[in-house]
DNA sequence: ATATAAAGTTTAGAAAATAAACATTACCTT
DNA sequence: AAGGTAATGTTTATTTTCTAAACTTTATAT
């Protein structure tokens, strides 16, 4: 039979990266105060999330200034967005493709 | 401006314990054999997370015969088809909604 | 009897997520 | 000018969560 589910993709399938990378699909752009204001998260989680997410190549870092004046500004990567795309589709997939029914087992009796 | 972003059951945010609710939603009730087999898991982890799933009353058990005889049969429950809904309108809700421009920044010259 | 297999469960180790603490620089007060 | 507080990130330590290896129990085959 071979049933096979959508393949999920680990590294969108967690809430803050996802959030990241939705407001990033629609703004383009967005530096770290906002993503951290919208996302809810805390700097430390975000930091950690967005340097994941750039390690992956899905979106790309502008730092300018140092210390107190420090900016980075996060831009969604062609492959971002290709990336939340396909997961987007795998789970629509997931959710609607069904499962099949199990087969009967060989009994004695059959 | 307040903005939130669609809240994520993190129960359901898993990607076995999500596979096990698409099938039982789409198949009503499975054994766990064939659990097993369609999400393509361990045991152990199958084992792990339909008891997760059990107590968040997301599903119920059945378990008849002890040791090899053993058979364990899930079903969902009311409670778990209306999470997975609930869950599948937040993420389809993510991905649709957009997010807000962010703010100017007040600045001295403005 | 003994070995092997089947169906689950427990639990120990790995991986991931989260937040607390830290670093650096700017601005404000006196 | 010196000291305190605030802003923007980063590191790192802890907690949580996943995952699979090892175990349990009983049945079937030799």
């Amino acid at each position: 039979m071979t049933f096979k589910f959508a393949v999920i993709n680990p590294l969108l399938h967690n809430e803050l990266r996802l959030k990241i990378m939705v407001a990033l699909d629609s703004l383009d752009s967005a530096d770290f105060m906002y993503l951290c204001q919208i996302t809810d998260s805390t700097r430390g989680n975000l930091s950690v999330q967005i340097k994941t997410l750039q390690e992956a190549g899905y979106l790309e870092m502008t730092k300018t200034g140092i210390g107190r004046l420090s900016h980075t500004v996060c831009r969604i990567t062609k492959g971002g967005k290709e990336a939340l795309r396909t997961y987007e589709e795998g789970l629509r997939r997931l959710f609607t493709q069904g499962v099949p029914v199990q087969e009967e087992k060989k009994s004695a009796s059959g």
